[in-house]
DNA sequence: TATTGTTATACTCTATAACTATA
DNA sequence: TATAGTTATAGAGTATAACAATA
């Protein structure tokens, strides 16, 4: 990006901070990116459809996940075409509205991200060793303090993180 | 993500951390890459490159561009080719080796990009608006320590920042 | 009429690899 | 032989909008 160099700014200061918060987010999720394709063949947005799903044994019905991932109910329609032709996950008819469908992990779905996360919490988890833990709550806090005013401002909701 | 939903995790705190971060990037990164495409009918990377050559009176090679922008010479020759053609970038040869070019920005260009970082400090202000200095400083010192260590861990380089 | 979800389309970005031209 | 850059390909992600079925 190197945008820091656009001078007489009135505010260089939060761009200096977005520049670098943008620049480490790119640079970590390459990288998880490339090991869930080289190491279980998948993608990010395959993977966190699975993660929405995790500890929701009744499922969530699309539009519930297309809000959660903040994409297109399009896209989600294609991801989830994607899990079940690999049998990851199901759609389940949901009693009472024959529109919608509940989108559940099958057994076999449940026990690969199993795996996955615990794989994918070692990348991050290095990712992130040079901060103690008291660094990593400060971090924490600081970014929530820009979440939520970032939210009122905009009136974007925030999907992830909703657990 | 909501992947904070996994349990009997060892290192719960950087996940979070990571998933409140990875979020609220995307959230921001969104909202720029509407506002490029409503007011200026561009985008993010053809944003970036533009940015790259700010302030480089010379430009500079395809090879690099594409490190700096962290990705590969084949997207940098399709990029540069499209904002060559709207007539905002221009190739020039570079003496003493005919394979490569300078690519720079033409004065259409560099105005145009004034205009356009001008708007882009607005967002980005707004979007952190909800931190005090202090916050903002500690914030981008904290993200800087991560990154520092990221590098020596992975053997990535830092392309972006490096104005 | 509004909502749920799908389909169709088109575009951007991406990585990989083969290729040309020059060093 | 190595380097600078391009081309070709294929895939993934996205938004938009039109559409079917149901509420």
């Amino acid at each position: 990006m190197d945008m820091e160099a656009r001078g007489h700014s009135e505010h260089p200061e939060a761009l200096r901070l977005w520049l670098r918060m943008l620049t480490l987010t790119q640079l970590i999720e390459k990288q998880v990116r490339t090991q869930l394709r080289e190491q279980f063949g998948t993608t990010l947005p395959r993977f966190d459809l699975m993660a929405q799903l995790e500890r929701k044994p009744d499922g969530l019905k699309m539009n519930e996940l297309s809000r959660r991932m903040m994409v297109t109910g399009g896209n989600v329609t294609g991801i989830t075409d994607q899990l079940v032709a690999e049998g990851l996950v199901e759609r389940i008819e949901v009693e009472g509205d024959r529109r919608a469908y509940r989108v559940c992990l099958t057994t076999r779905g449940r026990s690969l991200f199993a795996d996955m996360a615990r794989q994918h919490e070692g990348w991050i988890v290095a990712a992130f060793e040079g901060l103690s833990p008291a660094e990593v709550e400060a971090l924490h806090q600081l970014l929530g303090k820009v979440k939520q005013h970032y939210h009122l401002d905009t009136s974007l909701e925030t999907p992830l993180e909703s657990a």
